[in-house]
DNA sequence: ATTGCAATGTACCTGGGAGTTAATTTCGTG
DNA sequence: CACGAAATTAACTCCCAGGTACATTGCAAT
């Protein structure tokens, strides 16, 4: 080929450094972003590769496929919510504040990580079938579920928690309040304004998705009057 | 071609009729199916137009590109579930049982249109593009609101309702449990098991969910105790 | 019957995007 | 320092899916 063609050898690439660790983040990180944009199908590889420093060779060496690298981009960003969330501690705390905190907490984790939460949509349009096919996904589920049920133990054995308080039950609300409220602001704001999403909103919404938990399960709860607007 | 073969003229093509209406319905029909399990990069035209009654060329014909027809779709579809939400009296109803109602109905209509809850979770992937371009939706998502703000005001009134109950907040609550609850069982399931997507687990999820809404505006609720499982 | 437009059928074109091939460079190890 | 495995580059193939061209048929009105 045309290579070492004259002394005029400004623009060549040669020389580039071996850093495997690096490659593949950067890939993933890009990948991310595009997954989590335009969904598994609509995500372009061509696209991907533009954007990271890297080749789209690359992207096949270290992932196999278009689904290798999906999967792995799923399995990323669950366990980066995942370790966010379990840093969380509410052993010491009474039940009723700890579960406000838990509440609170999962409501702006799922705020902050709207990335997280398309992924989840789109893994749903797909029936779940990569978070199926993962040995890791599953594990981290645990860690909150066995975080609420403790929450739940020692509110029943105070009295302060109803008998039929199920930490399954408590994290299915919590994480619809806190998913749906990230997942549809588009739709919704579209048809209906985007009152509940301003700073303002936001801030009512969370004191009402907390209200909405707790008065589930905390015998004689009483929320907080919101000032009305 | 072998237009005209012989007197053994049985499965011939040959003579068709004119049914422009029939015609749109078959395809938005198929599309509707397949945008919902797919997508919309995900859908494939060829693949729309071999389960349709007709052709290709017909889809184009009458929807003009592959937006056009997720578009129709879209709106369709919603338009749908509006209609049957507006079926829906409550106004002579008093306020609580009228809420319950509601909430029940919403609840319930969404575990019936998987297929509207796909095309929404699409949608907001797309950021509501199609939502927001469309004339027809924002008008349908009126009703539900004013339905909410009568009982709203009724119940204010007389007393049962906190006063800072407010009706799209109420939609909110409603449809964040309602439509996670289908949007996200994929997902949930896979982590969590599918405990709470039985029949059983379904009941119980509903009732929680009506506790769950009345206990946030209503004075005094006091949610029925569930029998522990 | 002719004409004209809406509705339909068939075949084709084309670009883009997933995935590959093969050559080249780095760099640790004997 | 040679050599082989790992890492990387550049150019290529192939096919699929969105979209189109053009011919044909049905049907209503004159």
């Amino acid at each position: 080929m045309d290579r070492g063609t004259g002394p005029a050898d400004k623009k060549r690439k040669t020389s580039w450094k071996k850093d495997p660790e690096a490659v593949k983040e950067n890939i993933l990180t890009i990948a991310t972003e595009e997954f989590a944009a335009q969904g598994l199908a609509g995500a372009n590889i061509n696209e991907i590769a533009k954007r990271t420093a890297t080749s789209k060779r690359m992207i096949y060496y270290y992932f196999g496929d278009k689904e290798g690298l999906y999967q792995h981009v799923l399995e990323r960003v669950y366990s980066s919510l995942r370790n966010t969330e379990q840093a969380l501690n509410v052993a010491d705390l009474d039940p009723v504040p700890a579960l406000r905190r838990l509440t609170e907490a999962t409501f702006d984790s799922h705020v902050n990580n709207p990335q997280f939460i398309r992924l989840v949509m789109i893994e749903n349009i797909h029936n779940a079938e990569y978070v199926k096919k993962s040995e890791i996904i599953p594990k981290l589920n645990k860690a909150i579920i066995d975080k609420l049920a403790d929450v739940c133990e020692r509110g029943k054995a105070s009295g302060v928690l109803r008998q039929d308080a199920d930490p399954l039950e408590l994290h299915w609300m919590t994480s619809s309040a806190s998913f749906y409220n990230v997942s549809n602001e588009a739709t919704f704001s579209a048809s209906f304004g985007n009152s509940l999403h301003t700073v303002e909103g936001q801030k009512r919404l969370r004191q009402r998705v907390v209200d909405m938990v707790l008065g589930a399960v905390v015998i004689g709860y009483q929320p907080n009057e919101l000032h009305s607007n």
